[in-house]
DNA sequence: TTTACTTCTTGACTTAGGTCAAGAAATCAT
DNA sequence: ATGATTTCTTGACCTAAGTCAAGAAGTAAA
């Protein structure tokens, strides 16, 4: 059905009860979203943790007129604008479906109302916000110590699916680079 | 004494009873670093989690023989190589002292054992988890979108202080620029 | 205070990526 | 299919940062 997924996500950080699913099963909000449709815009708080269950989004925010890319997210991944969503402040980003997604919400008061109340959801808590900040550390390296160049090549080897869904243009502003530097990174990487 | 320092700085996250402290304090180490001496090299295990009472401490990683410089750590400041410390692998990260330094130690498996026993302490798992999380996106922010020029202006506004105490080179390097382009930015910022 | 060492600056040159603009290729809607 | 729109590529030119090398300035040690 159609919390399996998200079920099974997240018995890979923490053992599920039947108690515990069963408790949190009805706080589990489903959302359609149809390309190009927006889950989240700049200055809206975050007010929810988003799963995946089918499609793909976008992760960005606008600076000069210009869209930077900040991830992309498909199946079984998990998102949301964590900054926003845990200092309870208006974001930046915007999440846009650059496919038609069938995602699965859960509100900040009932995550924080199970991490009081269940032990185990507090250390999903934990091993979420870790595994976030492995992430996103591992970005950050990239970002700072990797060419536009290995950069791409990485990005091609890691995610082959995304190269396949995703305009290039946003792919090159996901890596750091205007599209047409990417267009001739490609090229380079041809000959 | 000697541990206040950490003491109050964990009260920021949870607050701490009596009973929680006296059962953690046992487990804290008090090390003292000279200025040059490392407290963990690359192909590590971090081990431990490490509080700054006082002194300055630089994190890098060395490639083609380079120095990069990922963080910089002073007084009041919780540090580690969280990626090696929480996957259980080896790390790729030096932790060096520029000044001399009294830190702070608490183990991998204590805080294991905390996080079970002690549900206060899962919290403070996932808030400093949280933090760390939200400390390191604003970094990858200004890596991908601001120029050199820009990090380095805001790197002077946030952290005077560090630029008073570490060598310009090593700026460059957190900068993620040559030291050669850093001295030419601050020429062109003076004029 | 003189010497040695480290750190910072400057110059000359190279290069990768940015910007702007035009056109080609691919995709979508009718 | 056809035309419209979006996406990708290419060219020309510009600029900021990288590299290499030399020397100045600052700091620490004898």
């Amino acid at each position: 059905m159609v919390f399996d997924q998200i079920k099974k996500y997240y018995s890979n950080f923490i053992p599920m009860s039947d108690d515990d699913w069963n408790l949190l099963k009805p706080a589990l909000r489903l959302v359609h979203l149809k390309k190009g449709e927006k889950l989240q815009s700049e200055g809206d708080i975050c007010n929810d943790v988003t799963f995946c269950n089918k499609g793909l989004l976008k992760c960005y925010h606008i600076k000069d007129d210009k869209e930077y890319v900040e991830a992309f997210f498909t199946e079984n991944e998990y998102l949301s604008d964590y900054t926003s969503f845990l200092l309870r402040i208006p974001g930046k980003l915007y999440i846009e479906a650059i496919e038609d997604c069938e995602l699965v919400l859960l509100d900040y008061d009932t995550i924080q109302t199970f991490y009081s109340r269940v032990d185990n959801f507090q250390k999903f808590g934990r091993l979420m916000a870790e595994f976030l900040f492995i992430q996103i550390s591992l970005r950050n390296n990239s970002l700072l110590f990797e060419s536009p160049e290995k950069r791409y090549i990485n990005f091609s080897k890691n995610r082959p699916d995304l190269i396949q869904r995703v305009p290039q243009y946003m792919i090159a502003s996901y890596l750091g680079v205007t599209p047409e530097a990417l267009s001739r990174i490609r090229k380079r990487l041809l000959s």
